[in-house]
DNA sequence: GGTATTGTATACTATATTAGTCATAATAGT
DNA sequence: ACTATTATGACTAATATAGTATACAATACC
């Protein structure tokens, strides 16, 4: 149940997107480097939430990516589905023809009630938590949110 | 976030067994052909989980396997653990010291928060439940439960 | 004691996924 | 034109998954 690096360094991508929205738009080699994580990597995280709706994106001289709409809007599951695709635990909880088990199988009801409780997490955090968070956090570095 | 076929299949097996528990010690044979799984690879799930204290094992002639507790006491959150390993996305979650950036990190309190909404559901379920909910939903076909 | 029956352990393998790197193209500003 | 910047796709190394195969060890029954 672990959850691969493109959602964890996408999601750490756009809090610190989110954190410095006012420089937007931001360069991407910036969020690299504050989150050490590889440019070339970054851009793969990156292009799923574009297609995504989430990041908005403008190249050439002077471009970046800002957040497409606003921080509150953003939910973790939508950023963890364009990411990973379906939370789902197995994949007969999204469809139940991919197993002939699916009508009586009780362990499947289980794993559904899994997906929805972790569901439950994602859906309710928005970006702007994340944020909020953060500032309560370290409140004594002023703007420097490195995360 | 994939529940991988150990922990799909181990779970399985377990309710199988729990569901002929009377006909106990149950060959490894018969769990395999009833919930369609290799033996071969049903014995290597069920290892971890002799290892764990969850099953008992009789070799030899009349052999098989059964329950070492009674189902009521076997969580799902123990099983899962012992087949899959921590439930946790993200290995910080265990373990701050594997990253650098644990102390401030918000993301990590996330993981925190998804990793306890599954243990919840996890540890709130036991064998005995999956049991009754098995018979609750094939009420007609007797003893017959198949899964 | 011999033999069939069962689980135990180890080694091996094929495939898929992950986590990237790298080169190149497209686009926007100056 | 030139430069800065994102976009895209090809490629790769490492790891994990999902098994299979084989040999071994313990037990029950005759
Ligand atoms: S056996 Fe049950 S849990 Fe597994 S895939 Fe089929 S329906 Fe889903
Ligand atoms: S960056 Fe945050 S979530 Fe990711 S490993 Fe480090 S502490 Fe955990």
């Amino acid at each position: 149940m672990k959850l691969s690096t493109k959602g964890q360094y996408g999601t750490r991508m756009l809090l610190d997107l989110a954190l410095h929205e006012e420089e937007a738009p931001v360069l991407l080699k910036d969020i690299a480097q504050r989150q050490q994580i590889s440019l070339g990597y970054l851009e793969h995280l990156v292009t799923p939430l574009i297609a995504g709706g989430i990041v908005r994106s403008t190249r050439g001289a002077k471009g970046g990516v800002s957040l497409a709409k606003p921080s509150e809007q953003i939910k973790l599951s939508e950023v963890i589905q364009l990411l990973e695709g379906s939370i789902a635990p197995v994949a007969c909880v999204n469809d139940p023809a991919v197993c002939s088990r699916s009508e009586s199988c009780v362990t499947r009801d289980i794993w559904d009630e899994l997906k929805q409780a972790m569901d439950g997490v994602l859906a309710s955090t928005t970006l702007q938590n994340l944020v909020q968070r953060q500032k309560d956090k370290q409140p004594l570095e002023g703007a420097m949110y490195y995360i």
